[in-house]
DNA sequence: TCGTGTAGGTTGTATATACAGGCTAGACCA
DNA sequence: TGGTCTAGCCTGTATATACAACCTACACGA
């Protein structure tokens, strides 16, 4: 254990709590180099190093005159990007709207229990949605909810704000995982997305963490013939995407 | 155009065009803070910053007391773990083993002419290959190589090193593009990859650049009953994970 | 009232300096 | 010969200082 560790760097971790416990939210504004100078007795360059870091980890954005802010997840996170389908479909200038199918409170048994680390029975919510792009139908999301992490999760309007913008307004969302599977579609999902008899359907379940703790577990499936998940790697290490025309999402990274 | 760049960003680049052109190699010692002090009139700090950063950017690794090397691309990009199934294979313990199908020259047409930016009818290598893990088949790779990029193509042994390995010692791969697609598979990829009539295939559609051109395209099939990609977020913003890599179903089968 | 200008805070960069700690080759000694 | 020690290079961090550029609120004046 390093019981000595930078300054620069206990800087960063003083900011870093502040952020993921709340008491910094995002947009809102970061002690500047000076203040730090000021509370924690370091000299300016320590200080700019710190934030100069967090700037480039992502945590916050700086603006030369104005200031240091805490980056805003919905914003700018790619994390996010992959999540929201509204936004994905709004980018490509097409025409997003959704249609709930269900919206309940369940006990959670099998893989969703165990995929939310959760004894059998717990209460989550069942979401089941269909999400269409200029009117086709391009997803089925199939979510489930810890009910403790977003009690009033049954009174929201699902139809106007995606469960994903939801979640993220209840709280930031830190960690994702998620597999990539072909299969061919059960009879619901096949009419549910308007699929051909002969079509196989590209499923993304994904498992998001808030707190130290899996809160959402979701299947996303969408029709193989109208939807691909694109990627863009440039080395070393980093993937960053960018936006396609066809229909995507990004996966992976490094 | 940004005619004032910063010196630290000079710097780096002067180090980052040495790296490309390949005049250093990776394990290459690059010119330590000292001498860049000398040779480029800068004080410490600022070398000290563009080397910092070239670190955590991956271009280098720094060992305190020896000085600053260039990295093993081969070793440590997440860009050949993706495209090297032999070492994924190898990661999980198994097996691999691969079959040549074709190994051949061919004028390129239509969809290769067009992801590889050349002319129809330019010089290609086409290979197709069935890579096993544990002697079950899990990709058929389904590659085109721009004949110019690799000229002694033909007389590599693919069934000991793989092309994605062979491609890398040929030059470095700078920006790897990727779409996953699910599909039914054809009769011939059904046979090669042992899927039985109801099964869909995960495909992934590749194309990598060396030096700002695409060099190679390829199409890998996979059976989606026993296949999937994974990957693994962190927030914020930069998607800096675990290795995306395709990983064998075990447990969550249905 | 409205526009202009500016003072002062903020980030961005660059330098000089200092000390700590890791690593290695070669000097030195037994 | 073989082991030890150290000088000298390297990175890692921290500070003090300086100047530039950017942004905003506010005072000022037409």
């Amino acid at each position: 254990m390093s019981v000595n560790k930078p300054r620069y760097q206990e800087l960063k971790d003083f900011i870093i709590e502040k952020i993921s416990s709340g008491e910094l939210k995002p947009t809102d504004r970061v002690p500047s180099e000076n203040e730090l100078v000021e509370s924690k007795n370091v000299s300016r360059m320590t200080a700019n190093r710190a934030l100069r870091e967090l700037d480039d980890e992502g945590y916050v954005e700086r603006v030369a005159g104005r200031g240091t802010f805490v980056s805003d997840f919905l914003a700018r996170s790619d994390l996010l990007e992959v999540q929201n389908i509204a936004d994905e479909i709004a980018q490509r200038g097409n025409t997003h709207s959704s249609r709930v199918v269900r919206q309940s409170l369940q006990h959670a048994r099998g893989e969703v229990a165990e995929a939310l680390h959760i004894e059998q029975g717990t209460d989550v919510f069942h979401l089941l949605l269909v999400h269409a792009e200029n009117a086709l139908p391009i997803q089925v999301e199939d979510r489930y909810v810890l009910a403790s992490f977003a009690p009033d999760c049954l009174l929201q309007d699902f139809s106007r704000m995606t469960p994903s913008a939801y979640l993220t307004s209840v709280a930031p969302l830190q960690e994702a995982e998620q597999a990539v599977r072909a299969k061919l579609p059960s009879l619901a999902i096949r009419d549910y997305l308007d699929m051909g008899a002969e079509e196989a359907s590209l499923v993304v379940i994904r498992r998001t963490w808030s707190k130290g703790h899996p809160v959402t577990f979701s299947r996303l499936h969408h029709p193989g013939s109208r939807y691909e998940l694109t990627g863009h790697y440039t080395p070393p290490g980093t993937l960053r995407t960018a936006s396609a025309d066809v229909v995507q999402l990004e996966n992976l990274r490094r």
